[in-house]
RNA sequence: UGGGGAAUAGUUUAACGGUAGAACAGCGGACUCUGACUCCGUCGGUCCUGGUUCGAAUCCAGGUUCCCCAGCCA
């Protein structure tokens, strides 16, 4: 993947805040005092690159979190190793700070809290709310049930707390071969919700880790983790997507279930509670040097003491470490509990965001990598030129709500363009080359002109451009034998080169095959700059470079990856809605010599063509080689469109 | 035939019992040294049927359509 670093990260959002059920909810919450601080997370897996779909959610979680003065967590959610790597995770932490937000301190992931997650799970099968089953994954899909069938109990599901804990254990131990056995929540194996009946909480998984390693042979499922992570971290509003609705039930069933000190210390007197809490308290301790320091402490309160004063001694105990573990301590009942919202997910036109799809398209082929600017991953728009504040702006245009939606393209590329038009550094370049001869400039001469920056803008300066008897304009600026309301080169016609002079055409050469190969043209000598000395309208500007200071240059022209709205829409397969034209390369470009200072990382417009970002492709080891842009978003086109009706 | 969710212009959304509004797209025009930008105008909407109410997109009842769920994925 030919990837520049991603440039610093930019200023978070402004401009009007949003209004949605997601932040009216929040609003609600701290206005009634349930909630005084508002904490939110983006918890993406660490198996593939972010896209726009996630661009919504982790500016919605982080944009909630910065306009109620709370914070957002950046939490990945590695409990699966065998989708997840090393790579991933450095990619989504760069491309979030792309973005333009930040995490601070909290960078989280699952599997930080490892040990707690188990010790959690101990203390489900301790209360007789978990058991270890020993049916194959087979055994178990057939004892689910169907959607309208109830599921069976296991016949594993009434054996005692010790026996699950010994089992759990030995689990936890590696001693049983992947899929021998997993830990179920003891729930209702009749539920109209799937998802509870009896859930898995930890699988057997004898693979490695990208953060734990070799540590760890059984490795909790994402219903069990999630909430917990949520509750352990003091998320207080848990957002994410429609389709885990109805694992909000499971969601509440684990968090109601966490153990709060008033019912550990209640339940100190039963020995397994007490071996539970003993067992655990490295992990409700978790720095081990403090450990070590009060080896002594822990070790007088839990040898042999007196029924009587255990609850004492515990409770002095449970707030000396809740004290020291701000992670590891347990939820107060009187104090918040996450809450999970959901809302719908994006849908974007012309495009695949299912990381299935996504996959098929890298690994077949179909485009040149992740970071491929026809892609919608943040890698790929990021090189395309599109900046961090258009995306943050498309996704600010299509709000948060809970219908399902299909945004059109067009709607993307209207926020882009409107963020560019504000930003982007005008210049010039020609991408379908047409010579033109000046006859009354004389051979050798050159002038410079100035040319501003920015339109709207004169505070951002102008660069001076040079000007020769040979010039490029763009092919589809001259007609030979012009439609009516053209009003840009023809014979005989006179049009203003933007930021230099009016120029007439006196005629056009033909080359061998036929086709028109040079312009003769002649400029009105007192019209420097672009004014007319009468003041005669001149209602065509087109742009040119002087061909003696050209840059030739390669310029990639994207378009969208697939014809259709919805690729594999009305049965078809989706890669046969694959656009055979989403790329076109032109490889004669000619551009001004200002051009030659263009870093990746900046947006640039190509006066009348479009914005157009510098490619790493066109830097060899970050020296500039033979320049490579890639378009962004064409302008808006307004002729284009009438001759295409 | 189980459970959950959603229906407002072409699209995405707002309206929280009191004038259905915005953005994008479309169309027409003005302006213009980018046929860009900007500005002005314009087209166009409450899934259906009842009910409650002075008044319903909103509340109630019934219906219709669409989406999600049967991973030891997230």
């Amino acid at each position: 993947m030919a990837d520049a670093d991603p440039p610093a990260p930019t200023e978070p959002p402004t401009g009007d805040v949003p209004r949605d059920f997601i932040r009216d909810i929040v609003r609600a919450d701290l206005e009634s005092g349930r909630e005084s601080t508002v904490v939110t997370r983006f918890p993406p897996e660490p198996n593939g690159y972010l896209h726009i779909g996630h661009a919504k959610s982790i500016c919605l979680n982080f944009g909630v979190a910065a306009e109620f003065g709370g914070r957002c967590h950046l939490r990945f959610d590695d409990t699966n190793p065998l989708k997840e790597e090393q790579l991933y995770i450095d990619a989504i932490e760069a491309d979030v700070r792309w973005l333009g937000f930040d995490w601070g301190d909290h960078l989280h992931h699952a599997s930080d809290h490892f040990d707690l997650l188990y010790a959690l799970a101990e203390y489900l099968v301790v209360e007789g709310l978990a058991y270890v089953d020993d049916q194959t994954a087979g055994e178990v899909r057939a004892g689910r049930g169907t959607l309208t069938e109830p599921g069976k109990n296991s016949p594993y599901r009434s054996r005692t707390p010790e026996e699950n804990r010994d089992l759990l254990r030995r689990m936890k131990a590696g001693e049983f071969p992947e899929g021998a056995r997993v830990l179920r929540a003891k729930i209702d194996m009749a539920s109209g919700n799937l998802n509870l009946r009896d859930p898995v909480l930890y699988r057997i998984l004898h693979a490695p880790h990208p953060r734990t390693g070799d540590r760890w042979k059984i490795y909790p499922t994402y219903d069990f983790a999630h909430g917990q992570s949520d509750a352990i971290e003091r998320v207080t509003h848990s957002i994410c997507t429609m389709e885990f609705e109805d694992h909000r039930p499971l969601y509440d069933w684990f968090i109601e279930r966490l153990p709060d000190r008033e019912q550990i210390v209640n339940k100190c007197d039963s020995p397994l509670h007490r071996e539970w809490l003993i067992e655990h308290l490295p992990v409700l301790f978790p720095n081990e040097q403090e450990i070590e320091n009060h080896k002594e402490t822990i070790r007088i309160l839990f040898q042999g003491i007196h029924p009587e004063s255990t609850k004492t001694k515990l409770k002095y105990m449970l707030e000396f470490l809740e004290s020291r573990s701000p992670t590891g301590r347990y939820r107060d009942k009187d104090t918040s509990r996450p809450r999970q919202y959901e809302f719908a997910r994006l849908n974007l036109g012309h495009t695949v965001l299912s990381k299935r799809r996504l996959v098929r398209l890298v690994e077949d082929g179909h485009v040149a990598g992740w970071d491929d600017p026809r892609m919608p991953t943040l890698a790929g728009l990021r090189r395309r030129g599109v900046p961090p504040e258009g995306v943050r702006e498309f996704v600010r245009r299509i709000g948060v709500a809970k219908a399902d939606n299909l945004v059109e393209a067009a709607q993307f590329d209207a926020a882009v363009r409107d963020v560019l038009n504000e930003t982007a550094p005008r210049r010039m370049a020609v991408l379908d080359p047409l010579k033109v001869v000046i006859e009354n400039w004389p051979e050798g001469k050159v002038d410079w002109l100035s040319a501003a920056n920015h339109p709207a803008d004169p505070d951002r300066g102008a660069r001076d451009i040079p000007f020769g008897r040979e010039l490029w304009i763009e092919r589809a600026d001259f007609m030979e034998d012009p439609p009516k309301k053209f009003f840009r080169l023809a014979p005989g016609r006179e049009v203003r080169l933007r930021f230099a002079w009016l120029m007439t055409c006196t005629g056009a050469v033909r080359g061998a095959d036929g086709e028109v190969s040079e312009l003769r043209c002649v400029i009105d000598p007192e019209s420097r700059g672009g004014a007319a000395p009468d003041g005669r309208k001149v209602r065509g500007t087109i742009h040119w470079v002087s061909a003696a200071h050209a840059l030739d240059a390669e310029v990639r022209l994207y378009d969208r990856l697939f014809d259709a709205e919805i690729p594999g829409g009305a049965g078809r397969d989706w890669l046969d809605d694959l656009n055979p034209e989403s790329l076109t390369v032109v490889r004669n470009a000619k551009l001004e010599p200002a051009l030659a200072g263009a870093r990746p990382g900046e947006t640039l417009q190509f006066e009348r063509t479009g914005y157009f970002a510098p490619d790493p492709d066109g830097f060899s080891d970050g020296a500039p080689a033979r320049p490579v842009f890639n378009r962004t978003v064409t302008l808006r086109d307004s002729w284009a469109r009438q001759q295409g009706r």
